[in-house]
This record gives C-alpha cells, sequence and structure tokens, in this order.
DNA sequence: CAACGGACCTGCCTGC
DNA sequence: TGCAGGCAGGTCCGTT
C-alpha cells in the first residue's frame, strides 16, 4: 500500500485526533506483525502523553516523553480514527485508546507492517538510521542522483526504488514519475545525464507532492485517517494501465518485470 | 559493498 | 460453484 503520500496524508488526518491526549489503554488482538509488537505495550504507554506525530519515510512516528512509537503500514495497513465503541472488524489488530473517548486503531490484512518502541531517537534505529534523504528535500537533486548512480550497475527504476538512495518512491510513484522524465525503466543510471536527473528529481518531487496535496493514491483498501479515499488514481499516465493508450502519443503502453516488481512504459514517450 | 531472489501474509481476480 | 494459481502499494535478509 501504502507510499508516501498515502502515510503523509495519514500522519495529518490522525495528528490533530491525538497529538497532547494520553494513553488509557493497549488493546492487541493479534501482535503477529512482520515483527512481534512489544507485549508490554500497554505498561509502556499507559497514562503517558502522545506529543507529536512525525513522519520519516514510511515510517509514522509517535513521540512521547520517554521514546518513540514506530508504525510501519507495510503493503496493506491502514491508520483510523475511531470511538471506542466502533465495531470491530477481521484485521483491526491493535488499538491505541486515548483520553475523550478517541481510539487509533491500526489495521492490516498482511501483516507486512510493524508497531515497535524505542527508547532511543527513531533515526539511530535500525530500520531508519541507513535511510536516504527524503525526497522532498534539497540534498535529494539530479547532482546527488548523478554522483551515486555513476557508482553502480543497475537499472533507473530499481535505483529510485532503493531506500539508500532516497525514501518514499514505491512502484507507483516511481513508474510515473519515469514515464514523465521519458526515461524508460530499463536504463542503466551510469548512462543517464545530469540533465535527465535534473528533470527526474524535479518529477518526483512534483509527483509526491501533488500526490499529498490530493490525499494520496487510492487503490483497494487504502484510507487516509479520517477514513476518506484519496483521488490521485485517476491520474495516473501508466500505473496499472499496460495495454491501454499513452494518454500523450496513444501508443499502446507496454509492461516488464524487474525486480518482480511491474513496470508499465510507454515505448515511444520513454527511451 | 552491490545485486538478486526469497520470504513474510491475506484477499481478490482469473481461468479451468 | 469450487478450487488452484497468480498477483498486489514494502522491504528485510541471506546468498552470491
Amino acid at each position: 500500500m501504502p507510499e508516501l503520500p498515502e502515510v503523509e496524508t495519514t500522519r495529518r488526518g490522525i495528528a490533530p485526533h491525538i497529538e497532547g491526549k494520553s494513553v488509557v489503554s493497549v488493546i492487541l488482538r493479534h501482535s503477529q506483525l512482520r515483527w512481534p509488537i512489544p507485549c508490554d505495550l500497554h505498561t509502556v504507554l499507559h497514562e503517558r502523553t502522545l506529543h507529536r506525530v512525525h513522519r520519516r519515510a514510511k515510517y509514522l512516528l509517535l513521540e512521547f516523553t520517554h521514546g518513540h512509537l514506530i508504525i510501519h503500514l507495510g503493503m496493506s495497513g491502514s491508520l483510523r480514527i475511531v470511538t471506542p465503541e466502533t465495531r470491530i472488524q477481521k484485521h483491526d489488530h491493535v488499538d491505541l485508546l486515548f483520553d475523550e473517548n478517541t481510539c487509533l486503531r491500526y489495521h492490516d490484512p498482511r501483516r507486512f507492517g510493524a508497531i515497535l518502541w524505542t527508547v532511543n531517537t527513531p533515526e539511530q534505529h535500525v530500520l531508519l538510521n541507513k535511510l536516504g534523504p527524503e525526497p522532498l528535500d534539497d540534498i535529494f537533486n539530479g547532482e546527488y542522483l548523478l554522483t551515486l548512480g555513476q557508482k553502480r550497475k543497475k537499472n533507473i527504476k530499481s535505483f529510485i526504488m532503493d531506500n539508500h538512495i532516497v525514501v518514499g518512491v514505491g512502484n507507483i510513484y516511481a513508474n510515473e514519475a519515469l514515464f514523465k522524465t521519458g526515461i524508460r525503466p530499463t536504463r542503466l543510471v551510469s548512462d543517464i545525464s545530469l540533465k535527465e536527473y535534473k528533470a527526474l528529481s524535479k518529477n518526483i518531487k512534483q509527483i509526491l507532492a501533488g500526490a499529498i496535496a490530493q490525499g494520496g493514491t487510492t487503490l483497494r483498501d487504502f484510507v487516509g485517517g479520517d477514513g476518506k479515499p484519496g483521488y490521485f488514481a485517476q491520474q495516473l499516465f501508466v500505473y496499472g494501465r499496460s495495454g491501454e493508450d499513452c494518454k500523450v502519443c496513444g501508443t499502446t503502453l507496454e509492461e516488464i518485470r524487474q525486480q518482480q516488481r511491474i513496470s508499465v512504459f510507454c515505448p515511444q514517450c520513454q527511451q
């Protein structure tokens, strides 16, 4: 699921409802996610105040005085604000119950997500300490990509999806950014010019910022923190459109598989 | 190191 | 209608 815009949309959706509130209780219905949820989480968070909800890459970081709760939504996770009485549905694995009858409910059918606790700064956590820059940061630009790309031998699609290079570019937006830049996903990183890298980084920023502004891409089961779906899906140029006509030139879009992920591209627009 | 394949898990869709 | 197979937004881990 969620790519970076969905995670940021979730952060903005849930933050106003829980920042400044204290945890009344934690209910674990299914603690086996990608890694086990700490079974003493209720004791750790009981009567503690949540100060802020941050995001780094696709991780949501819930800041408490004595540590951070690290939440990743994996492929199928979502967070919603509900009331404690709201009927429990299948795969509603965790409730963080706050005061004022506010409940943060974690739902994740495939259980590829994670909920972890750390008393250190989240940036020091082993899952976060090797991540590349945020795509919307100024550090992420054409020169940066050119420098790293010269040292490597791999295709551009898996390069921009590599979290060591830049975070937050998942399969949907990798496809869309390469289409918009006119770069075929199979091109080698060592073979791409500074001019192209500048355009690519600019387009990645633009596409992600646009998707965030519109509340994320909705496919299947994603819902934002307030339960409303996002509206970016209808603006996709290539993702999920293999065999259909290119919206720019009319050529039939083609599909290949790279690193077990589907890439869709226009053989005319992307060289 | 870097690159690649496999693994984790459920739901949904297709085709027989 | 039932069932097997393939596929899905992510990313860690072990092996080359």
